[in-house]
RNA sequence: CGGAGCGUAGCUCAGGCGGUAGAGCACUGGCAUGGGGGGCCAGAGGUCGGCGGUUCGAGUCCGCUCGCUCCGACCA
């Protein structure tokens, strides 16, 4: 490709709306360009990234044993009542009507899609199993886009969804999409980590996620160094046993006055006593309405995912202090003792002994508390955040913290849709029995964004070469010296010929220009032209150093060899 | 959705006292140049996000509205 006859608008200053560095060099390399909010336009580089990438999946994928299909993206809204997503999945869902009023949702993942395909289709176990996969445009009214293309309102994504017919057969769809994940996210030459995840509220029995691992991620994950054990922080298990204080003998209760002090930092200095015995009462409120409370010792951060996942409700929330009040709590206060609503505890309150609580009083606190002796929890429950340096569930040596990007996430459903829409298929036995599912996502324009948070300098991307637009290009430094066009010119030709995907920046303009935008682009390689033709002498750079290499134009048969 | 901020040329931004619009870069033509966004000359480009109000007069003041961004909540 002639850099003259393509299409790559480059910025020489970054937008004031992007922040991140994949936002900044793919709008200005000329990669993307946004149309509103979360909405992006792909440029001819840009989408020569995302089929790269597509192609990388749908490679493994069939491999795989998956099938490729391409399921609407308008959803009639009964599939979603029927599973109930219509109501759960919320404002996230953009919902239209067509001119009758009948009400539609354009995917924003397509479980009820496909399970609805299946039912109508797969009768026997003779059937099964099955894995359906495509890559398409989905939709989600994300109450924040933000970072260009790492949350965008619209997202291209590969989806998977696998039909089994026992847990021990889905178990093994289940293995081989895991497998499946590393083999792509290794081709596609990410740093990347599989975590333990929370499966959140697409429900299921278990999952995990693929984490490009970034500093502007999204995804807080720990990981052990020794074991190999990783897992977003919102399912990592806390190994309190390790974390616990040591024993005490119970002192006498006692009321004390703490005028005006209320966070754990304020009581914790005021009663100069460690954080670690102050205890947390927090109060949520469950989406049906109730209310509960909630004990933590106070250098633990409570976990909502836990928290949601153990009551098995959608929604939890901190109560506001509208809300305390009409409870009759006192905000700042609150305390376990005396308290009308359930307390439970998380594990890191359990032993410990003589701690303070707030006395449900305005400017008073308990000390010297203990269990059972003054309150007893409905029970304990892991409810804490994992975090930097708490013991490894698995081998118990101190577990590091990182941020990444989410850019896969698999999970084994169950029966969760297959139950709700009937997707039933007649055993062995002759009996009806429900599908066993799995689901399986990757973001593929995120992939793109990932790929340039892990891989660029201050000059611009540098695109690993499985991905990269072209593998290499040629700059002619002076477009006005017939010698250096002829070399350039033959060396593009032949490259060509050889099937190299180059791009030739033939372009008539300042030498500093080229080379300032091939920075930017960021392909692997770089032939450059110049004055070196004089003695029959090109450069061969790497973008990643930007090392200068001088080869002789006889030679350089050999060296486009080498990059084929 | 709660909080904050910003909308002036393609991009980054200035102007802000109310008096009819600016710079740098980019763009077009020309000249010189040719190894890291370099130079000179000439040019084109704006209903100052929109609607309404105050005023003789609004980019500037007021109200509403739309859009965008950031923090938080949320988020397969």
């Amino acid at each position: 490709m002639r850099a003259s006859q393509y299409f790559i608008p480059t910025m020489k200053e970054a937008p004031a709306e992007a922040e991140v560095p994949s936002h900044i060099y793919l709008l200005r390399a000329g990669y993307i360009r946004k149309l509103a909010a979360g909405i992006y336009e792909y440029l001819p580089l840009g989408l020569r990234v995302l089929r790269k990438i597509e192609n990388i999946i749908r490679k493994h994928m069939d491999e795989a044993g998956a099938l490729e299909v391409l399921l609407p993206i308008l959803t009639p809204s009964e599939l979603w009542q029927e599973t109930g997503r219509w109501e759960v999945y919320g404002k996230e869902l953009f919902r239209i009507q067509d001119r009758k009023g009948r009400w539609f949702a354009l995917g924003p993942t397509h479980e009820e899609t496909i399970t609805d395909l299946v039912r109508k289709n797969i009768r026997s176990y003779k059937d099964l199993p099955k894995n359906f996969y495509q890559i398409q445009t989905k939709f989600r009214d994300e109450a924040r886009p933000r970072y260009g293309l790492i949350r965008g309102r619209e997202f291209l994504m590969k989806d998977a969804y696998s039909f089994d017919v026992s847990e021990e057969m889905a178990v093994k769809s289940y293995e081989i999409m895991k497998e499946t994940y590393h083999k792509i996210f290794s081709e596609l030459g990410l740093d990347f980590l599989m975590v333990e995840a929370d499966v959140g509220a697409i429900g299921g029995k278990y999952s995990h996620e693929f984490v490009v691992k970034a500093a502007n991620g999204e995804a807080h994950i720990v990981y052990c160094e020794k074991c190999g054990y990783a897992a977003n922080v919102e399912a990592a298990k806390y190994e309190f046993e390790l974390d616990k204080l040591p024993p005490e003998e119970p002192k006498p209760l006692e009321k004390v006055h703490t005028p005006g002090v209320s966070s754990v930092e304020e009581v914790a200095k005021f009663l100069g006593v460690d954080p670690k015995k102050i205890v947390k009462t927090l109060v949520y409120i469950l989406d049906d309405g109730s209310a509960i409370a909630v004990l933590i010792r106070g250098d633990r951060e409570l976990n909502e995912t836990k928290l949601i996942n153990y009551f098995n409700v959608l929604d939890a929330h901190l109560a506001s202090s509208e809300e305390l009040e009409k409870l009759g709590i006192v905000e700042g206060f609150v305390g376990p003792i005396g308290l009308d609503i359930p307390v439970y505890a998380d594990i890191s309150v359990k032993d410990l002994h003589n701690f303070v609580v707030g006395a449900n009083e305005k400017d008073y606190h308990y000390i010297n508390v203990n269990i059972p002796r003054d309150f007893e929890p409905v029970e304990f429950v892991d409810f804490s955040t994992a975090r930097e340096g708490d013991p490894c569930p698995v081998c118990k040596s101190p577990l590091k913290e990182t941020t990444g990007l989410e850019v896969g996430h698999i999970f084994l459903l169950g029966t969760k849709y297959s139950e709700a829409m009937k997707a039933y298929f007649v055993d062995k036995d002759g009996r009806e029995k429900p599908i066993i599912m799995g689901c399986y996502g990757i973001g593929v324009s995120r992939l793109m964004a990932a790929a340039v948070e892990q891989n660029h300098d201050e000059n611009g991307i540098i695109w690993p070469e499985n991905i990269a637009p072209f593998k290499l290009q040629i700059l002619a430094l002076n477009t006005k010296d017939k010698n250096v066009m002829d070399v350039a010119e033959d060396i593009y030709q032949k490259a060509k010929s050889k099937g190299i995907e180059v791009l030739f920046d033939d372009r008539d303009m300042s030498p500093g220009a080229k080379f300032k935008d091939a920075d930017l682009i960021g392909i692997p390689y770089r032939i450059v032209v110049g004055r070196g033709v004089k003695n029959r002498k090109v450069e061969f750079q790497k973008r990643a150093n930007n090392e200068k290499i001088e080869i002789e134009i006889e030679k350089i048969d050999e060296l486009l060899d080498k990059l084929v």
